[in-house]
DNA sequence: CGGAATGTTGAACCGTTTCAAACGGAGTGG
DNA sequence: CCACTCCGTTTGAAACGGTTCAACATTCCG
């Protein structure tokens, strides 16, 4: 998404106390069942969010790419619900929590653009459900990639026709509840089909507009422009 | 959840403009890719969030109890992701959307409680996923009366030994990913082991414990405390 | 009362999982 | 530089959970 906020409300937030880390890739920046009291920016690098059921299958359930505050949830609800870890390594701003709930409360252009950063999490939380539960495993790595790759091209505009996809078969498997063994058969399929081209450096998409149809893809639940957000 | 809210916010928002209706099941409280200038809260029944993929395929995303507002999306995103839709005849209060953004622009109060009301929608949407994309059939049944249960029981104390439940077996397997037929057999499967009654009136639950146990369930993700609210 | 919607059941089928074995590449230590 | 190990990828075969289709029973509702 792309909140609008104003420069005054910007040049507050970045005068936000904050350290700079660079955390390896598994590390922890969220634990369910924790309290924190700072909120961390990915500034690079990927994290994603996942639960673990009891029968220990982990299920993936966000990607978060830099730029995102991975626990705006920290902010207002104490306990967390679920494992933010990054998966590769990544430098982060850490901001204390209290500062930036403070600033959320004095200046409400902060508080709106949290709900609408929160708003459009819960949007793509819903086309993931979506995804998951009713297209099957072909589609799904398609939409997977398409949504990735437009989410990307926010930072790096030519990401819609190539970016590195530094997670192994077996997280794409738990990020579309799928096994590694299916997502590898199925990669080879999307691949033997010319859909995509997949190596250890990363996806090439040499047909935008064939692998949006094949992924059932759109992009309206992203909220992208600037005037979807009021 | 049980966002904490001070008498004063809770009297503003008391006082906003409101019209009162009743809609039929079936019908649509909005629409994906519409635009909407009103809010609506349910007073009672059941409501669904819904969407539809390109094959036709429906999955619901989340089930809306009596006393939340079902468009907060539309408060601060222009155009609609998804469905929402009356699953029985409903009460609902219409309060016009720009005097709901200003009270929360005015009133911080207001503005943390909505920030609060989308965290929570976001943990269960979170929940749900892992439930479709991690949990056999047997237990994502099992789940999803839990939850059913916990929610309506702060509604009604007695709801987490039984409760209506106004939904087809179509409609179940649209909000768990699974086709009618096969949550039929679930459903017999789990009233044959005992886990569960049910009929035409409602689900009852005999034994809790053991149902939580089945479905794989707690309710940490729900926030149900007051003081898990900051 | 009659017709439509929902629930129930069986049998065949299929997409995905499971298990197992082999392969490749990167990193480590001798 | 080779041998060794570890981790992720690749492939095949068999098993399984869930779907599909079709027929029939039941309930709901005008």
């Amino acid at each position: 998404m792309e909140v609008p906020i104003s420069p005054e409300d910007s040049a507050a937030f970045l005068r936000l106390p904050y350290t700079s880390r660079v955390v390896d890739a598994g590390s922890y920046l969220i634990r369910e069942g924790e309290v924190s009291e700072h909120c961390v920016m990915l500034v690079s690098g990927l994290a994603c969010r996942h639960k673990i059921s009891g029968e220990g299958f982990r299920q993936i359930v966000s990607i978060n790419l830099p730029g995102e505050l991975v626990d705006l949830q920290q902010l207002y609800l104490k306990v967390a619900d679920h494992n933010v870890q990054a998966l590769t390594k990544c430098k982060v701003v850490v901001i204390p929590q209290e500062s930036l709930r403070q600033l959320a409360t004095d200046r409400i252009g902060i508080a709106q653009a949290i709900v609408a950063t929160v708003l459009v999490e819960l949007a793509a939380a819903r086309e993931w459900i979506l995804n998951i539960g009713r297209r099957d495993a072909r589609t799904r790595i398609a939409h997977f990639m398409c949504e990735l790759a437009v989410r990307l091209s926010r930072l790096d505009e030519l990401s819609r026709q190539s970016f590195e996809l530094p997670m192994t078969q077996e997280q794409l498997g738990d990020a579309l509840g799928l096994t590694a063994v299916h997502i590898n058969r199925m990669l080879k399929s999307l691949v033997r089909d010319g859909l995509i081209e997949y190596s250890k450096r990363g996806i090439i998409i040499p047909n935008w507009e064939e692998l949006v149809k094949e992924g059932d893809f759109t992009d309206r639940y992203l909220h992208c422009d600037r005037e979807s957000v009021r």
